[in-house]
Formats: C-alpha cells, structure tokens, sequence
DNA sequence: CTGATCAGTGAGCAA
DNA sequence: TTGCTCACTGATCAG
C-alpha cells in the first residue's frame, strides 16, 4: 500500500495535504493566512470554482488537525491537575494528621497533670473547690 | 452530500460497512464469530483472495470501532473516578479540620482549668509540687 | 465562520 | 491475532 498519503487517519507524521495544481501553498501558510487573504489569492491566481471549494476545504481540514491536537492536550492537562490536586491534598490530610497526633497527646498530657495535682490534694486533705474537681 | 456512506469519520450512526457482492452477513455476526470459523465460511462460499481481504478488512475495522469506544468509555470513568476521590479527601480534610477545632477548645479548656486550680492552691498558701507548677 | 468535541478510521505497538 | 491508544478526519454543535 505506497498510497495513504493524504487522507486516513494514521499516528504517523502527515504528509503535506497536495496543494492544488495551480496554487502551491504549504500547510503551514494556509492555516495561517486569513480567509480574506486566501479569497484575494485564489481570484489572482484565476482558479476554478472546483479548486477553490477544495482548497478551501483543504485549510478546514488543516484548522481542525490543530482543533484536535488542542484538545488532545487539554484533556491530558485537566487530568494532570486533577492528579496533582489529589496528591496535595493527600499531603494536606497528613500534615493534618500529624497535627491531631501531636494534639491528642497534648490532650492526654494535661489530662495526667490534672489527675495529679488532684490526687496531691486528696493525698493532703485539701478540699477543692467542687467545679474543679472534675475535669 | 448524499455521498459519505461508507467510511469516513463522522459522529452519525454509521450504516453498515457495505457486505461484500457474494457473502452477506451484518455487522454484528461478523465481529462475533471466530476467524476459524469466518475462514471455514469464507471457503465454502468460494470468495475470491481479494473478496477474502476486503471481509478480514472489514472485520478489523468493526473491531476497531468498538476498541474505540471502550477506550473513550475508559478514560470517562478514570476521570470520574479522579473526581470522586477528590470530592471524597475534600469531605475527609473538612471532618480532620473539625477534629483539630474541637481538640483545640478542649486544649484551651484544660489548660484555664489548670491554671484555675494553681491559682487556688496560690490564694489558700498551699504548696505545690515543683513538677505540677508549671504545665 | 471559528473552535471544540464526538465517533469512526488506520497505523503501530504490545501481549 | 487482538486490544488499545494515537493522530487524523468529517460531522455537528455552540458562540
């Protein structure tokens, strides 16, 4: 099959589409001039009707591989920022966890502290006020 | 356009790849039988290698299409998926950070408890032990 | 018309 | 051979 080089989809590297057989213009030139431009040079150049309807066909073709391929790479993107999003959070919740390690412990600390302080008391008959009596 | 039967990519619902001129089968039979079987078939009905070919052909494509489209069903579910756990460490950050409020009060509580009994034991002239002065 | 997206298509890779 | 994924295509929709 020497014969699939202008249309089928494909993974490799395209071809140029053919240019016309009057108007030789490269791809890049035709995505890139505006459609008054292209008008202007396809009267000069005195093509038929039939060349023009193709070559303007030719340059949609053209501005929708470049549709494609920016939406091929958004997609990628949004899916690394999804991903990316996810493994910070999964940072944050860590931190976050430390944090109520860290204040657990605290708690439990002062909780001991308290404990002791009134177990002195008990121990030298000391009465405390009630409202401090429980913690 | 009357003309885009058969093959070129579009969004439609496609008719079906046009059957060869001697061996009629829908689109749905031939995906589903096994290419032992489509050869047997191929044989009996004595089609020509190039009718041979073109069936194989056809068979790869319909393939294709549903490669295709469980490719394309894929990625959807990844990306919801990505969603999902994101929405679900977002609702888990929200109960963490509730978590480290409520420890924080509590903290604070303690620690004007704390303080409240030392400054008892202080008004009533009771000496406290050096290791429970201080918190 | 432009730009984005969809489903279908063949190429090409991996199993 | 099969299944998947890529780049590309025309159709189609929104702006």
């Amino acid at each position: 099959m020497p014969q699939e080089s202008k249309k089928e989809g494909g993974r490799k590297n395209l071809p140029p589409l053919s240019p016309g057989p009057v108007l030789d213009i490269s791809d890049d030139e035709l995505v890139s001039i505006s459609v008054r431009d292209l008008n202007r040079t396809l009267k000069l150049r005195g093509l038929s009707r039939d060349e023009i309807v193709r070559m303007k066909q030719r340059r949609r073709t053209l501005k929708n591989r470049g549709y494609a391929a920016s939406c091929r790479i958004k997609r990628i993107e949004q899916k690394d920022e999804l991903e990316t999003e996810k493994s910070q959070e999964w940072r944050d919740m860590e931190k976050m966890q430390d944090d109520v390690v860290r204040m657990s412990e605290e708690i439990s600390t002062m909780k001991s502290r308290y404990d002791a302080l009134l177990k002195f008391a008990r121990n030298n008959k000391i009465p405390v006020p009630a409202e401090l009596e429980t913690l």
